[in-house]
DNA sequence: TTGTACGCGTTATCAT
DNA sequence: ATGATAACGCGTACAA
């Protein structure tokens, strides 16, 4: 409301002393500094961090960029109160914009951000490619951090996680269980992680020289509603399968509501794995397996990395997690597992 | 990276032409136009907002501040995903500010945005006094609104359900199924919301002429866990109850957990309502019953008048939603109500 | 149609 | 220890 200027001559003192006492640069008296501590109570002096940014070329914020595509899942909140908590221990704030729904938007929030000179940029991708990733991070003087992308150039301006090993991993578990027949549903197919996710079952399969049916991999759209479909046209198809692979949780949960639906009994008939276990995961799908991504993981390093960049101090080389696979006790339903 | 000034130069023009291509604001002529163009593509100009925004006193941002208590639970990406939705509908831009984990953060979250200079601000309070909001509102100029509180001075700038309407009608509900011994899970009690559920639940027995019984009421704390150890502790207890109505979804949740964890059958034994439900929760606990909060007729109708503040147009005097009972259809476990 | 010059609210560099 | 004053990058009357 009041400005600087107007402190100054409410504490009969120039803008240059309130500026001082305010940053607590610089030497100033200390009677001078309770006048002016006094008129800045008085007149409910607040700074315009606008002002003040422009002038530091600073603002002690740091954005994330995430689609709204993803604000319904469980991923997000996770994601979220992580990068949130991580940046408060470093007193910073985080500033969340909506990527929107389309590559051409993602890239609109991106740059809003970088005009609205946060001091960095966190990018949690769903439609831009690497290329254009790549292209941003080399236009602007921010340093920018890519999570969950490999990139081309920057590599070391991204984190990711080993999606295929993982489901590689999950896929092969089910095998040794004495799976053969292993439905697949895959995520949205313009997703890397999808794609990823769908080549390791594959590449388990023929390491273990079990034939690849085409019938057997569904497409799905990460959301439950995609997951009971899926699973409704296998079973329409009168397909044979043991066990479902989901390509995350919430397709997974989809699959059990179905399933459930038309009375086939989840543990003893069919297994089921799905991604991306959250922390709060338990207690919505009590018995589902799933693998663990690791997301605050990969958000925590990359903070670490841009306060690095930003203050010095920490430095660290893991580019690379992996996901863990997580098998549950089984609680209301039997032993997922048992054959 | 580059100012107007060098794209001026470039373009072999002044600032302010530069600015009037920019803004579209005022004549200028097709070929400097043109030639204005060519030397923003080539500096790879971008305006710098801070400066903008400084320069117009508006900002195109809308701040958004909640607890990120909240931010693991369901209710938050519906909170989000709704206000980001709204605000790209009326183009501008949200940002979502973490309000941490007390009063204090809380309104340094509020006052950070105000600062920030953005053009209005929404609360979504957890901590915060309503007194102290009050006094907020009237220190800034910015518009504020404040979702699910009742304020006292500035009747005008808040949205609030009636929550204990709410309860009162699902309590009803169970006593018109026969219940009499119904155990109640409250809220954290420092939540308005937690108190006024629990006085709905007491004035609905006492209107029905049913006793209170304080064994029946367990504090909870909003979490799938504490939920799980308010039922376990009536166990415990052997005290006698036929129904369940709990504070939230969550809670409900980590009733049922407990409850088939100890071989209890839910809809045969006992019938459970939570608060709260949100679209996706059907696929989480797809025979809870629930009341559904109105979270995004809230957030749309605050949006709606915070930007009819800002543009004109739009206005409505609705400041109180109201909830909804939803009753499930039995899919996995029976049917919940059949006694 | 275009350019000049001042203001936005700070910080920071000089003198004093 | 304090006060002018020049940046910071942009918008905008006003003049030309």
């Amino acid at each position: 409301m009041s400005t600087m200027q107007e402190v100054a001559n409410k504490a009969g003192v120039s803008k240059a002393t309130v500026s001082r006492v305010l940053s607590g640069k610089g030497y100033v008296s200390k009677t001078t500094k309770d006048r002016v501590y006094k008129a800045i109570e008085d007149a409910g002096y607040r700074p315009n961090l606008l002002a003040r940014n422009l002038a530091t070329n600073k603002s002690q914020c740091i954005g994330l960029v995430v689609t709204n595509t993803l604000y319904n899942g469980n991923y997000f909140s996770e994601l979220i109160s992580q990068a949130a908590q991580k940046l408060e221990d470093h007193g910073r704030q985080l500033i969340l914009v909506d990527g929107k729904h389309s590559a051409e938007e993602e890239q609109e929030a991106i740059q809003f951000l970088l005009d609205l000179q946060c001091d960095a940029v966190i990018i949690y991708p769903r439609f831009l490619t690497i290329d254009v990733m790549d292209d941003i991070i080399e236009q602007y003087k921010q340093p920018i951090m890519v999570v969950n992308r490999r990139l081309r150039k920057n590599q070391s301006q991204c984190i990711c996680c080993d999606h295929k090993g993982a489901s590689f991993n999950a896929t092969k578990h089910l095998i040794e269980q004495g799976h053969r027949d292993i439905a697949f549903i895959t995520g949205s197919l313009d997703s890397p992680t999808a794609i990823e996710r769908l080549s390791g079952y594959k590449e388990a399969l023929n390491q273990h020289h079990i034939e690849v049916q085409d019938k057997l991999i569904i497409k799905g759209k990460w959301t439950p509603a995609s997951g009971a479909a899926a699973i409704e046209s296998l079973l329409n198809n009168k397909v044979t399968f043991s066990a479902v692979l989901a390509s995350n949780d919430d397709m997974a949960i989809g699959v059990i509501k179905k399933l459930t639906e038309v009375g086939i009994a989840i543990p003893t008939d069919v297994s089921i794995i799905g991604f991306d276990n959250i922390p709060t995961a338990p207690y919505l799908t009590p018995s589902l397996s799933s693998v663990k991504d690791p997301v605050s993981n990969m958000v925590s390093e990359v903070i670490n990395r841009l306060i690095s960049m930003l203050d010095g101090g920490y430095l660290s080389k893991n580019n690379l997690f992996t996901s863990e696979l997580l098998v549950r006790d089984s609680v209301a339903y039997g032993p997922f597992w048992g054959k």
